[in-house]
DNA sequence: CTGAAAGCGCTTACAG
DNA sequence: CTGAAAGCGCTTACAG
């Protein structure tokens, strides 16, 4: 049983394998009839063009290249899964999505722009929380690949992220008004070049969440601002086992780098002895999977995922049809999930 | 700045094109001295081949398709980040992971069954807990594409598992041990053609579950065999809700169906003013990234992700290397993760 | 050790 | 509406 190629099924159909061709893309100048009959050996032996062949020859691939730190991350995986979802509701799943992972690597990270750009890997590019190396983007521009940040912006990409500086200002503005004095902040890397980097969501967060404290009189103060650097649990525990080092705690903590760190946090300061909410009010972010039913229930900025997804890849289908001029810059609001960690 | 080919490259270094494709394929038959020449003006144009017309021409594409239900399941996700960190861990990320999902849907797996296959749009293909179509293995086998079954086993695949058996023992034997009676199971499909389809590791660890019951002379009934298929929260919370309609409850719910299904069971027996574990107790699979942090924390069984990963990987390697003769089937032990969920 | 040449399986102007 | 032909960018025997 060899491989059927192309010129085979134009034999078994009685054609020219133009014809063929013209079938397979739906081409508008080929009768009916025509059509037909390939169609019926086509699906009769099973024919699949092979992709490597007609991405040699088009130029084109059709395939999304996704970026990421980590794929088996809470919010990569969601952003993914919605992604999914969509193509699954558009019957488009045609279009491949090709994951990538940085590992948290600059160089690495780099590479996979390079890699994806001169290699001709994808005929479009999604990157989450990337911040691409100068001058990138102007190439990926002329070839012709269009690029789609997410939790970044840049003018000359288009751009996908939630208010984030409405998100910073709903969850210290919560917690101001539920009366706390002290209140912290872990965030992701506000500057490039130091050790955690710059998110442009982490300083935009920030942004939001200084704003409220200013706006209810409170100085904003550097004790409490830490960075974050992986998103885990973990880190989350580390961190504030380190705040408990200091003399004054704080009444509250507002983990913008996400649930996973609020979890940390919680197990921390249960560990230290402090009461949640009595104690510690904590506000999370990306309303997880699994922060309903955590103890106790976490309060946290929901993102509209399933819309973040969806806007993506429509975004990237588009796009790639070269239906989009210049570039677009879409803002999804967030939302203040309240449940028991900070009331 | 026009896209550098392999030609551009061999006239800027002097050479002719094999030579050129004979360094990037690191061939033995080139001086060092040639070589080195050829390297430098590679990295100098930043020159990528073209993957799509390396993979047609070479009929190898490197590429591991990994195929599951959903990929932002908390399951596949720990998966492929184990699969992913291996990448990083030999340097071959080269490997490129595709994943495919079948959105549960028999007839879109088969789909992509075959385009895998007579698309060649990999060099070897993962499953995980997927029932492929009879006869496709053997397609596969004929066209040198290694396939590599995870949660399932059959004879002609190599496959990778945990001991679902003893799992499911484990499981039984601590709640048994902990003076439970009335002991009830969650689990997957258990029947190919009924409602939640076959499912091997559910079958496997009814298997062991059961075993552990007659053991002890508790006679296995029906009553408490549960069947799921979506393996989410909002499920478990669903099935523990009609259970809870039921004349007798149970005094303990092995949950099969991993986590997620745990969770949602504890949440329906709070709900319904049951105390855990008290009451009710429960024991999850999977060991989720949250199970410790949920309310109460969740007894579980661990599956060693990490090792799967790293078996998954490098099996996948050496096959497309033709390294493996007949088949391989590896099993790796599951370890009981004690918490409150079942004290 | 080096290079000339065939060909992988398609798409796409182009001519009829 | 149909088909002949060029060519996408590589790899790989093969001859020298």
């Amino acid at each position: 049983m060899k491989k059927l190629v192309i010129k085979d099924i134009a034999k078994l159909a009685g054609v020219s394998y133009s014809a063929v061709s013209k079938t397979i893309n739906n081409y508008p100048d080929i009768s009916e009839e025509t059509r037909e009959k390939i169609q019926k050996i086509i699906s009769k032996y099973n024919y699949c063009p092979s992709k490597s062949a007609q991405t040699l020859r088009s130029g084109k691939n059709n395939n999304i290249a996704f970026m990421s730190g980590r794929v088996a991350s809470h919010f990569t995986v969601e952003i993914l899964g919605a992604i999914e979802k969509r193509t699954f509701a558009t019957g488009k799943y045609m279009h491949g999505i090709i994951p990538y992972s940085t590992n948290y690597d600059t160089a690495i990270m780099n590479e996979i722009f390079d890699k994806i750009l001169y290699g001709r890997e994808a005929s479009a590019i999604v990157a989450l929380a990337m911040n691409p190396p100068p001058g990138i983007l102007q190439k990926y521009r002329k070839a012709g690949i269009p690029a789609i940040l997410i939790e970044n912006y840049m003018e000359n990409a288009h751009t996908v992220n939630i208010d984030n500086k409405k998100a910073g200002f709903m969850a210290a503005e919560y917690l101001l008004k539920g009366g706390r004095k002290n209140i912290g902040i872990i965030c992701g890397g506000l500057k490039a070049g130091s050790k955690f980097g710059y998110s442009y969501s982490a300083v935009e967060r920030k942004a939001g969440f200084d704003a409220a404290l200013e706006q209810y009189g409170v100085k904003p103060g550097d004790e409490y601002l830490e960075q974050c650097g992986n998103y885990t649990i973990a880190e989350g525990i580390e961190i504030f086992d380190s705040i408990m080092e200091n003399e004054k705690v704080p009444d509250a903590i507002f983990c913008a780098s996400g649930d996973m760190t609020a979890v940390g946090v919680m197990e921390s300061a249960k560990k230290h002895g402090l009461k949640i909410p009595d104690d510690l009010a904590v506000v999370g972010f990306d309303d997880s999977q699994c922060s309903a039913f955590v103890n106790p229930p976490l309060t946290t900025i929901r993102q509209p995922i399933e819309e973040i997804g969806t806007e993506v890849f429509d975004m990237a289908v588009e796009a790639i049809g070269s239906k989009i001029k210049g570039f677009r810059h879409v803002v999804v609001e967030p939302e203040l999930i309240v449940r028991k960690s900070a009331s």
